[in-house]
DNA sequence: CAGAGCATGTAAGAGGTTACATGATTAC
DNA sequence: GTAATCATGTAACCTCTTACATGCTCTG
C-alpha cells in the first residue's frame, strides 16, 4: 500500500502528469521506491476515483493531451494519516545471494562473473547518487531538504556497502576458487 | 522467478517438508529471501508438476502425514542452468524513506518514533545474525560454508548500515526538529 | 485447560511485471 | 530514415499477502 502514498508525496511538491511521475520514480525517488509507468497510470485512475487527486486536461499541439494531476484536500489528509502509521522494515531480497548459497553447484567463474556485474552496477549507482549529492545538497539545507538528503544518504550507504561486499567476496573467491575443497 | 530456485537450493542440502522449508525461510535463508508457508506449499505443487521435485508421504502417529520432498535430476539441472543466468540487482524499497521524504507534513515526533522502532528492529536482527555467525562460522570453513558465510555477512553489513543510518538521522532530528524551519 | 508447535492446505485480493498498442516530434 | 523522447493506456499473467480452515500433541 505504499505506491499511492509515494505518488501523493511527490504531488505535494508539484503537480505532475503520469509521465512526469514515472520520470521521478526513475530518478529522485528511485533510490528508495520504484514503479513502472503501467503501475502509475493504473494507480492514478484508482486514486482519482477515491478523490485523493484530481486532474486537468492540458491540450498540446502535435503531442497527445496531458492529464496534469494535483493533490486534493482528501489526498493530503490521507497522506498525513498514512505518515503516522508505523512503517515496516523491508527485508533484503537478493537473488545473487541465493546463487551464492548454492554456488558449489556451478563453477567459481560463474560466481565471479555475477559478482563483477553487480559490482559494476553498484559503482554506477553510487556515482549517480554522488552527483545528485553534489548538485543538490551542498551547504546549508532547509528542514525539508535535510530530510530528502537523509533519504539519499540511505541509498549512498547501501550502494557503498554492497560494493565493498562484492569486492571482498571476489577477493575471497580468487584465493579459494582454484584450490576448491 | 527466484522462489522455486531458492527452494531447490535448500533441497540440495537435505530433503524437507513444506513446513521445514518455511522454517528455513524464517531462519537461515531469511537474511536474503523470504516466503510464507502459503507460497511454499503452492510452489511445491507447481514444482512437483514440472518434475523438479518428488515427494514421499511419511505417515506419523498423532500428527498429520508429512510430504518429504527431494530434488530430482531435472530439478538439479534446472537449478544449475538458473545459476548461470545473470542475477538482477534488487533496488531498495523502503516505506520509511517515503515517510521521511514527505516528513514536513507531520510532526518531528512521528518521524522520531518511526526511526526508533526501525533502529530497534535492526538491532535485533543484527544481534541474531551475530549469534549465527558465532555459532556456525568460526575457524576454518569449507568452500561451501564460506559461500554461505558471505551471504550472512551481507545481512550483517546491511543491518549495521541501517542501524547507523537510523542513529544519524535521529541525532540530526534532535538538533533540528525544535527549531524547525 | 490454554497456548505453542507440528503439519497441511484454500481463496480472495493486492501488487508488480511483461508485452502489446498508438502516434507525433526532434535529434543524429 | 532511424532512434529517442513525449504521452497515454490495455491485457494477461505472475507473485505475494492476508485471512480462513483443520486437528492433534506437548508443555506449563
Amino acid at each position: 500500500m505504499s505506491l499511492p502514498h509515494a505518488i501523493l508525496a511527490i504531488l505535494t511538491q508539484k503537480e505532475a502528469t503520469g509521465y512526469d511521475l514515472a520520470q521521478n520514480f526513475s530518478q529522485s525517488i528511485g533510490h528508495f521506491w520504484q514503479a513502472s509507468h503501467q503501475q502509475i497510470y493504473r494507480e492514478l485512475s484508482k486514486m482519482e476515483a477515491q478523490g485523493w487527486v484530481s486532474f486537468a486536461v492540458v491540450p498540446q499541439k502535435g503531442k497527445p493531451d496531458k492529464k496534469r494531476y494535483a493533490l486534493t484536500l482528501a489526498g493530503q489528509d490521507e497522506l498525513k494519516n498514512w505518515l503516522e502509521e508505523p512503517a515496516r522494515v523491508t527485508p533484503i531480497r537478493e537473488t545473487l545471494l541465493i546463487k551464492l548459497f548454492a554456488g558449489t553447484l556451478t563453477s567459481p567463474e560463474v560466481l565471479v562473473s555475477q559478482l563483477e556485474t553487480h559490482l559494476e552496477l553498484h559503482r554506477e549507482k553510487l556515482a549517480a547518487y554522488q552527483s545528485l549529492e553534489n548538485e543538490y545538497f551542498q551547504g546549508e539545507l532547509s528542514f525539508a531538504a535535510g530530510l530528502q538528503y537523509w533519504s539519499l544518504k540511505r541509498g549512498l550507504s547501501y550502494e557503498l556497502a554492497s560494493l565493498e561486499w562484492c569486492e571482498q567476496v571476489l577477493a575471497w573467491l580468487n584465493k579459494h576458487a582454484s584450490k576448491a575443497d
